[in-house]
DNA sequence: CTGATGAGTAATCAATTGATTACTACATTC
DNA sequence: GAATGTAGTAATCAATTGATTACTCATCAG
């Protein structure tokens, strides 16, 4: 996705390098991205990722920030449109959805992994843990769960991410592996696989 | 944990050396955990860990081929144990204790963890989903759990790996974060935080 | 003693990486 | 049309990293 646009404004140029380490973060971890292949994936020079964010750590930052934020948000909005008429069941269900749309985003769903296997980082440890906490609190006061029913919504979408980071669909031909699937993700499997396979892969 | 001996037989170093990288890639995933890490921590050469490996990568494959199959061991005890009078309820606690004291080393839930976040490396990922995919079927077939059942038991399993990963027990004073840890891993929590205390953490 | 084998390292290399600096080109404003 | 700010890069740096090579030292068989 070299976008190789002329001169953008800085707003929209931090919108598309967010984009890209979003992708490459994803893809090869805090550690494993490097600002020059980000830099590629933009489509400018790794001089100015660098220069834009300050930092590698900075920038990976706002990229964790980011996906966290667009779970809060993606989560408000469902809670925001119920009638108060579903079960709790419906609205696990509903949420859940909006979960998957969200980690469709290959790279969304990678660099939230990521970013919970950075637990004892001085700097990303604390950012999430908080965010964590934070979509708990959502599901937990927001959407009126109780707390075994947000442990349990949370522990089967801790689950899915993993399963999806794994690309487990990869080998949906074996009986087991479907059936894991199926009995946690249901026929959302169909639809973020499809997604998945629409997204641009990283060149060597 | 540099401990200063002197020449060992090759095997034995072998396993110091694995069990430093199981350290050290655990604090600092794959891309980051240096070979010249793990050999301070090992208490050797860095040109020693890349010999006795031939390279960082088939040393990491051998800590994750380790840790899962640390994990398979430790099902297959359990589910020998089994008189055959339990519940499928028990069994699921049986079993969630020995996934405990397993990932009581932070290092092996780690790099369990990172593992699981490679799903795309074209060596690690079908290691990873073939790992995953052999536990699974350990808990279907030998444990004798439904679909339903075994899918819940990795649902939850995957939420107490993330909540350790993400050191959650330290802001257990926050309410939602204690009632999130009590709900999810009971008192588990306590006695595998008390064993994360124990474990050395890596100097800066 | 001697010679071979195995454990382990020091020195070094080429490649990579995050960061810095000095610079260019395009706008906008006065 | 000069001046100023802003988007963006080329060139380069020091540090790090995985890997290789040539070596040292200990042990042990004959």
């Amino acid at each position: 996705m070299s976008t190789a646009e002329g001169r953008l404004t800085s707003d929209d140029r931090r919108e598309q390098i967010l984009a890209a380490a979003t992708v490459v973060f994803g893809e090869r971890g805090y550690a494993g991205g490097t600002t020059d292949a980000i830099a590629r994936q933009a489509g400018i020079s790794q001089a100015y990722v660098v220069r834009m964010f300050g930092s590698k750590e900075k920038l990976f930052l706002e990229v964790a920030q980011r996906a966290t934020g667009r779970l809060r948000a993606a989560f408000r909005e469902i809670i925001a449109g119920f009638t108060g008429a579903e079960s709790n069941l419906e609205r696990q269900v509903l949420l859940g959805r909006a979960y998957g749309e969200l980690v469709a985003d290959r790279g969304t769903l990678l660099t939230l992994l990521h970013l919970f296997g950075l637990g004892q980082d001085p700097v990303f440890g604390p950012e999430a843990r908080e965010s964590f906490l934070d979509v708990y609190r959502i599901i937990r006061d927001e959407a009126g769960f109780s707390a075994e029913e947000a442990t349990q919504f949370f522990a089967r979408g801790m689950l899915n991410t993993i399963l999806l980071a794994l690309r487990m669909p990869d080998v949906k031909d074996d009986p087991r592996a479907f059936e894991l699937l199926s009995s946690s993700m249901g026929e959302q499997c169909e639809t973020i696989l499809a997604s998945f396979e629409a997204q641009a892969s990283l060149g060597a």
